[in-house]
DNA sequence: TTATATGTTCTTTATTATGGAACATCATTC
DNA sequence: GAATGATGTTCCATAATAAAGAACATATAA
């Protein structure tokens, strides 16, 4: 019942260096995290010698080490869902010329677990590993579109809408509605809602059993990815993705 | 100077579950890193609460949460090395048509910072974060050719000589000779030396002082990735690639 | 049913982590 | 160049904390 004092605080430690990928100090960590000095000093000095942080001996800055990468190599290639689905990705990637992104549930959010860059000269910048809001995000709807209800509360609970543009959803209410919506449509779409100048759509990925158990999208500037292209090509071809990548994880709905 | 018992242990147990993709029992655990079960329940509660792990409650099996992919996420993005060789490596993989991976040394190991697959069809299992050793690798002997003599001693003493196939290098001397004649050379290979059928030839990438700070490799079947391919084509390919991604690290020698 | 293997919870104990203080180091300012 | 301030590091007494055995719970197999 009781958790482990210390290693809570490490991992708090670890999750504060993530946001710092040139490393921070130990001063600024105990403005950030509210313990002692000479507590972080001793909880930084152990992750270091099990290598999970490096410290930069010119500016006494910490930073993660490489041991979190390790950590991880295995996470996602046991993953069945990344493995079956990416040769799909990169060919829907192609075809459409735009970014295409993979994603499960974890904890009531969004979390990229894989992306596939379209060769547009203006990138976006990389996300795999990274957490989004379910509200504001067409994979996010689609995920939630596939759970059971008092999930969808449960989620929705804990939900800041917060307006991140003037199209985000901001009432629990519109976003039931809207999730239902999704149900009956098969797919989802984050219409400048999260970013202003980005349009997504998304549809579900299922399992053998018929549960969603990802998403996946394409998302791309809305010059680019206008709602008429969306309407005329994009829909019927993210329905056809999200079948054939289904039917490989034995899936025999239609 | 002395370190946190539980953190310590946690990690243990984290680098532990990374073995273990599909998850791992408390009992085995418990033979694996000799602690208590009621020791390692509470930690791995710990771990829990934190999403570092994930309990899968139908098995009763602990395995890596997402939480440790967010880590990373920024891991290798900050890294400018990753950034600034990518397009590089992908048109050297395009043009050789074989896997091309980059690599750094992390203490006193090889470890993959990225991998551009190749479209043949026999791809090789993923790599990125995964350590190896340095005495049979291309990488590996190309990063130590560019360390201090200190340095290289103070690995060399840390290695197992193990012959992984007949052809990898046992012994100190012998080593040394290689990483001496690698520095000559300005490349190195890998000739079936760590896996019977593989072959590699790996190249150095310089900073901007002119310091060896990572290593990029072509690997290949032996049937392809031939002996006369490589004093063909290869060599002077890789060296051209060489300065090429060094330059745009700032790099202004030959 | 019993036995075995496992996960979970509880409680006592002493080990262990804690944080204040002292010390060290460095950069900046007067 | 001394003094000040900001920082990292180490030490130590104290109390809080984690440890592990035992008891309990649950599931599976004999």
């Amino acid at each position: 019942m009781s958790n482990v004092q210390s290693i809570e605080r490490a991992l708090t430690i670890l999750n504060k260096l993530s946001e710092y990928p040139d490393g921070i100090q130990i001063a600024r960590l105990t403005e950030q995290v509210g313990l002692t000095k000479s507590t972080i000093h001793r909880l930084l000095s152990t992750l270091v010698s099990m290598n999970y942080v490096v410290k930069d001996e010119e500016t006494d800055k910490y930073k993660l080490g490489l041991q979190v990468l390790f950590l991880s190599r295995n996470l996602l290639n046991n993953s069945s869902i990344v493995t079956i689905a990416k040769p799909y990705l990169e060919k829907l990637s192609q075809e459409v010329n735009e970014t295409v992104h993979l994603c499960i549930e974890d904890h009531g959010e969004v979390i990229y677990i894989d992306k596939i860059e379209s060769n547009q000269t203006i990138r976006m910048y990389s996300r795999i590993g990274s957490r989004a809001p379910m509200y504001c995000t067409g994979v996010g709807k689609v995920l939630l579109s596939g759970a059971a209800p008092e999930h969808v509360d449960q989620v929705i609970s804990k939900t800041d809408f917060i307006p991140k543009t003037p199209y985000t959803i901001t009432s629990k209410e519109a976003f039931l509605k809207e999730i239902e919506s999704v149900k009956q449509q098969g797919y989802a779409l984050d219409n400048s809602e999260n970013e202003e100048v980005l349009r997504c759509i998304a549809a579900p990925i299922y399992d053998h059993k018929g549960k969603i158990i990802a998403s996946f999208s394409i998302s791309g500037p809305s010059n680019r990815v206008t709602m008429e292209l969306i309407n005329h090509t994009l829909i019927e071809k993210m329905k056809q993705y999200s079948i054939a990548i289904s039917r490989n994880l034995g899936y025999s709905g239609s």
